[in-house]
DNA sequence: GCGATTAACTCTAGCGCTAACTGTAAGCGC
DNA sequence: GCGCTTACAGTTAGCGCTAGAGTTAATCGC
């Protein structure tokens, strides 16, 4: 049996009500009261149902976080700093694992929605936006993060995508590289923004990214080593092989060098690779990578202190957008390649110029 | 306005209880009764109160994980094996990480307890049995997970951590190794039964390991990198180096390898090295780490399986302990290195027989 | 000494829902 | 027609807690 605040006024002759007023703070009761109820709820080891308070309140201090992938380190220190910083507020995380499955996200976020959480941040894998369109908010605020949708009224709290790609673009031709390739994310805001930002900054250096230098992948998060190994196999398949690439994110890249390597190529001398989301490890694996960082932890406090102001503040009921600017992180797998080209084992290739480049 | 049962059974004239039927699929309501009942449910896009209902039944349907550190892979894993598992029996799993500070986990169990969640799962960072020892569970079932205390009246369910030790010694012995040394974990059972388990089976083969090869770090997991890059170079300043390491855990190991690539030492030729968890990137990394696989995602499906019977069969009051065997990986980080040594930079020194060892 | 104020407690109602019981009418066998 | 069951609805009570109004006694000003 658990104890309630009727075991605990019953114990001292009080009213439930006196108890209650007590735990919390309540002016009305006198500190000697305040003191044996106290005593009595340490005695009895009591802790108050929040299930029951939430329910008269109507707040929960509870804040769910919906993301697709749990293992993935971006979303995980997503979460890491958006806990650390509510928790500081008195408020509670709630995560859950959509593993990139839209229909699985629903179903969380109509629970999460039927557990009255405070607030709900959701890094949506939805491949349309008719379900959040569609949903039945009530009053729970709904902020999304790192996957933007357009003309839906929700908060976002995200990192320049589209600043990614353009900032891996120009650091791939600032090494040397002329026949960039991209192998690209899924269709949503991140994949289509990190594309075009790379196409664009081509573009303006006057170097235009063929149909067949833009690689799709089926999976990029979890099994997303694979699809690095299966992509660079197909830019070996190329007529012109590319001289580097910039890889949707982080797990690709490593999947794109382990190929590379074992296929008896050299990174960054043959191919050099960027990736995004500057994992931890990226440092330490065979060719250290360089990639875009993206400030996750950043996304997970701004997504915080978002929050925080809505549930204090009624008035941030306007639309709010944060965008953070993403860096470059430079390591070996895009160290300066120019001087090597020659002594490449496609120097062959190098000298040609793709058709569609010139 | 969020919709409640109320505004439905005044819409459709008939009474509270009846929509509550309906929509728990209580015989007592006809299909004509229940179709009507779900097609204004979705009109008003009512959602059932999580709330209310678990006040009444005395259940959540939730299901509390508290783990160290959510960015460690290992972590990561086990909450989406268990997440994964529970959410088929229509659990629902809620995390939070105490980031490596008993207080904090302290306040998260209190927290979670007082939301009357069906069960909790806890790998705990407690230093002393003290906190878990008064815990007032009422009636809430608590799982310990990965890290073990003893004569506590609670559940278990982990992997053999002095056979993941042993593993690593008769793998380092096997390949060659004559001074094995070991960068200890924390104090906790998980640290001292990979001692242990790795220091007892050196003695089987009359290797004794000498206080100096037992090695600690502040930082295991957040920061672990670091503490192998210091614990690497405590080992160059030892008389006589080992030749080979067993890691705690596979962070530290990537630190281990880095600095000692970056001192000029060839691994696993000058340095053998062995970590543990098997993390997704260990065959990524500058050389390919060979590590203690400890089936983590197991250890949370294993963990939901324990969790669903106890909440389904009463009978389950008996203290159930679920142990994994771990198994070796290995990988270039330990390739024999036995022919190697005669070329090694330390080749001197492998000749000569620790004192202590021989 | 009387109304007004204040401190400290209690009472009442209800958050949204469900378990357990109580009708009620129809259907059945005999 | 009688008792019995069955199908389907409603009534009652209460989960544990809190907001707000009510009560009581002490204190205050004048």
């Amino acid at each position: 049996m658990t104890v309630n605040m009727k075991d605990i006024a019953r114990d001292l002759g009080v009213s439930i009500v006196t108890v209650s007023k007590a735990l919390r703070d309540h002016p009305d009761v006198s500190d000697t009261m305040r003191e044996r109820i106290h005593l009595k709820v340490k005695e009895l080891g009591y802790r108050p149902n929040l299930t029951a308070r939430s329910l008269v309140t109507g707040r929960s201090s509870l804040i769910g976080l919906i993301v697709p992938d749990l293992i993935h380190p971006f979303f995980a220190e997503v979460a890491k700093g958006l806990s650390l910083a509510v928790r500081q507020h008195g408020y509670f995380l709630v995560m859950s694992s959509s593993e990139e499955d839209p229909l699985l996200e629903q179903q969380e976020v109509e629970h999460m929605l039927a557990h009255r959480l405070d607030a709900m941040v959701i890094a949506s894998c939805q491949t349309n936006d008719e379900f959040l369109r569609k949903l039945r908010l009530g009053d729970t605020p709904l902020i999304l993060i790192d996957r933007f949708f357009k003309d839906l009224p929700f908060h976002f709290v995200g990192s320049d995508d589209y600043a990614a790609g353009r900032l891996a673009a120009e650091h791939l031709l600032a090494i040397g590289c002329r026949r960039p390739a991209h192998i690209r994310g899924p269709e949503n805001s991140v994949g289509i923004r990190r594309l075009k930002g790379f196409t664009d900054a081509l573009k303006k250096q006057n170097i235009d990214l063929p149909e067949d230098y833009i690689l799709r992948v089926l999976k990029v998060d979890v099994g997303g080593r694979t699809s690095g190994v299966d992509a660079f196999r197909r830019l070996m398949d190329l007529a012109y092989m590319p001289d580097g690439v910039f890889c949707y994110n982080d797990v690709i890249a490593v999947g794109v060098i382990g190929e590379a390597r074992s296929q008896g190529m050299r990174v960054p001398e043959d191919l050099a690779v960027i990736g995004c989301g500057n994992l931890h490890y990226d440092n330490e694996i065979s060719v250290p990578l360089s990639s875009i960082d993206q400030r996750s932890s950043e996304i997970g406090s701004r997504t915080a202190k978002l929050i925080l102001g809505i549930l204090t503040d009624k008035g941030t009921a306007v639309q709010q957008r944060v965008i953070l600017k993403p860096h470059l992180i430079a390591r070996a797998s895009t160290e300066s390649t120019k001087s090597n080209f020659a002594h490449s084992k496609l120097a062959g290739h190098t000298k040609r110029i793709h058709a569609k480049n010139v």
